[in-house]
DNA sequence: CCAACATTCACGTTGCGTCAGGGTCG
DNA sequence: TCGACCCTGACGCAACGTGAATGTTG
């Protein structure tokens, strides 16, 4: 009988047959160099099928196996011998089974903690008041008048806002909406935070490295910031994932141009029941009604290869005028070579895209030549191939993506 | 924190440490070249080891990790993925629970059918009375004479053989004892059957190849014999492995120095309930009780190896008289090359040895003497390494033990 | 200067699965 | 000549353990 066939009758794998014969569980004939079953080996595979049913390895098998050949299966002593081996089989099986019950019981108890996790308190945020000193016209930098402001001690949660050179915005929800909406067909709110599900692992490591190293740095400034600015948060959100570490005398503005995900966002924030000043601000543009001077330090994650998608310039210069002159900045970039082609099919797939997309050394060029500053940066690693959906769908596998943290101060 | 530190404070082995860095699952800071934990690392190890006991893998592990790193752990959808997550590996060990008792309970089954084993027929054996035309005096070649003889239909159980020349020996306990016994130092009855307990698995291979070989040899002879001889039993006994095989119209001798082997091997093979002729024969020499010219099948299985550490020729011319002309001769041997020092180790040891011991070109030059008879020989394989109290404990490791299966027809 | 730490690297474990590359048979 | 078999050999997985060779620190 042929291997095919054995493998048939038996329902055991060809590989795993003959990687039981290289080990000498089985022994067959040889014709040639073909392998030729007989009836013998049918009862040891069967042999073999029924002691893995009870839990043996095969080299306990294999020691079986050697008891019953040299043993005619009668001889008290090796008979003895075997039951011994059962026993011990069953304890351990016994073991086993116990310690996997423990660990039924564990899961069952990290489930009922997590159904009492969503039942903390829960913090309704909104415009912080202390916020207002940071609102002003865009247009002429005067400070906005508010009407019809619902509010409590701490927030205001709707009104509207306006100037009296004609600049219009509101407050919804807790969130300053002002009239610069998207009109983009090219991105759209991610809600489902899906970004955050596909990660590689790859990726995933380096994107861990680099925020470790932008919280240790934060959390080791000398001057600590009084408002700090997060933008684009829709492409990639950093500070919602370091919360929980944040000084509460701050000002933190979040900035989106979708007021979907920053709704999202809020609700999510207010899960944690934190005592945090953040004004959220839904804007597309780069002309936001905050004051200028004011910005004392940007988290920039990633956040300059998303803003340069859809404009030719960095978000740092598109936004200079809203920073404090000794500011400064922590961020990470992902950089592909000089021609790469998952270059040009991100430019293809985002029109507004600007000419020096995932350039590391145009990044430099312009954060180095801020007066004052010091441009100092790490080089992460690589990544050679993205999860779908991720790197904007455009990483051509094999093409080294490099990540970099950097900070300006 | 160094890591030996947290090994020592965590219970956690610095390697798996290390190996837990290295798939990304842990990201210490870096000193230099020095790994750097702080109370972050703690946390996160503690919460791997929460995991492990509930049975999720590392993979997994990372999976959760990277849910919550990017969450804030609050995210009702990441609540319930990880719920799910949850759940899916409890039904998991459930499934892995009832397997392992379905085990357990398959054992009990194996305990019990194994209980009941040693319930079945015995069949006491003793000198066939169709055995009785075969012995004779070793001396003169005459029949024997029978006194005081305890028999049933088939066996004599005891009973004083003699010849007028003055020849005696007698039948105890159905085993013919004669006057010849083993009266050297250098060898024990091997009661225990130790030789077939340690084999390591290279020669355990090797000697059920052989013994394949040799048991389809045997079953595709074209005439079969009417009487076969295997001596030397206390050191390997190969027909006492294939009882079950053998026809029940021949004779079957069975001789060794040591009356205490042969009780055993008697008693073994009565549990085993068949209906076999064997003649059981204790003699240290080899002159033996049996007619000259009878026996036609020599099963010679490493017996040759064994003879000849206490006698200088080869077993088969010592105990040629006995054989028919057509006889033949099936056996395995094992052979050293010329000046392995395992050689010299057996010499040594066993000082009645022969010059010639383990050659495989002395064996082949004897038995391809023999006229009108062809010497076939298959090589097998090589053994590096024996196990102690195996290959007579003078195995050199690292030298090859080759080990040949032939046949003499 | 030595011991006690630390690092990287590579290979072994178990029970196969999965190719790659090539042979043989009808 | 093609497909259906077969072979050997190598590598991969999980979760480390175990060395060896080589720093580094107190």
């Amino acid at each position: 009988m042929k291997i095919g066939k054995l493998s048939a009758l038996s329902g055991v794998p060809k590989d795993t047959i003959r990687y039981y014969i290289k080990i000498g569980l089985l022994l067959p004939k040889l014709q040639g160099s073909l392998l030729d079953f007989t009836q013998r080996d049918i009862d040891d595979l069967e042999i073999i099928k029924k002691l893995k049913t009870m839990g043996f390895s095969l080299k306990e098998i294999q020691h079986v196996f050697s008891l019953r050949f040299f043993s005619n299966w009668v001889e008290p002593e090796i008979i003895n011998e075997y039951i011994y081996l059962l026993q011990k089989k069953q304890s351990q099986l016994t073991l086993e089974i116990k310690s996997k019950q423990k660990s039924h019981q564990i899961i069952s108890e990290e489930i009922n903690k997590l159904t009492d996790i969503n039942q903390g308190k829960r913090n309704k945020l909104g415009v912080p008041l202390m916020a207002l000193q940071y609102l002003a016209c865009p247009n002429c930098g005067t400070t906005l008048d508010i009407e019809q402001a619902k509010m409590n001690y701490k927030y205001i949660n709707s009104g509207e806002l306006s100037c009296i050179c004609g600049y219009k915005a509101r407050i919804e929800n807790g969130i300053v909406l002002t009239q610069n909406l998207y009109i983009g067909e090219y991105d759209k709110p991610d809600l489902k935070r899906e970004l955050y599900r596909n990660l590689n692992e790859e990726f995933s490591i380096h994107f861990r490295t680099c925020s470790d190293l932008l919280i240790n740095k934060l959390r080791n400034l000398s001057i600590q910031p009084k408002v700090a600015l997060e933008a684009n948060i829709n492409g990639c959100f950093y500070l919602y994932n370091h919360l929980k570490e944040l000084k509460t005398d701050c000002l933190y503005i979040f900035i989106d141009k979708f007021p979907e995900t920053l709704f999202m966002y809020k609700e999510l924030i207010e899960l944690l029941g934190l005592e945090l000043n953040i004004l959220f601000i839904a804007d597309a543009s780069t002309s936001y009604p905050i004051k200028h001077h004011c910005v004392d330090l940007l988290i920039s994650f990633f956040g300059e290869n998303e803003h340069m998608l859809y404009h030719e310039n960095t978000f740092l210069r598109d936004t200079q005028k809203y920073y404090t002159p000794d500011f400064y900045i922590l961020g990470a970039f992902m950089a592909y070579t000089q021609h790469a082609r998952s270059k040009r099919l991100i430019q293809k797939k985002y029109p507004e895209c600007s000419s020096q997309t995932h350039s590391f050394e145009y990044l430099h060029g312009i954060y180095s030549s801020i007066p004052n500053k010091t441009f100092e940066f790490k080089y992460i690693g690589d990544v050679l191939k993205s999860s779908d959906n991720y790197a904007f769908s455009c990483h051509v596998p094999g093409e080294t993506l490099k990540i970099y943290y950097f900070s300006l101060c």
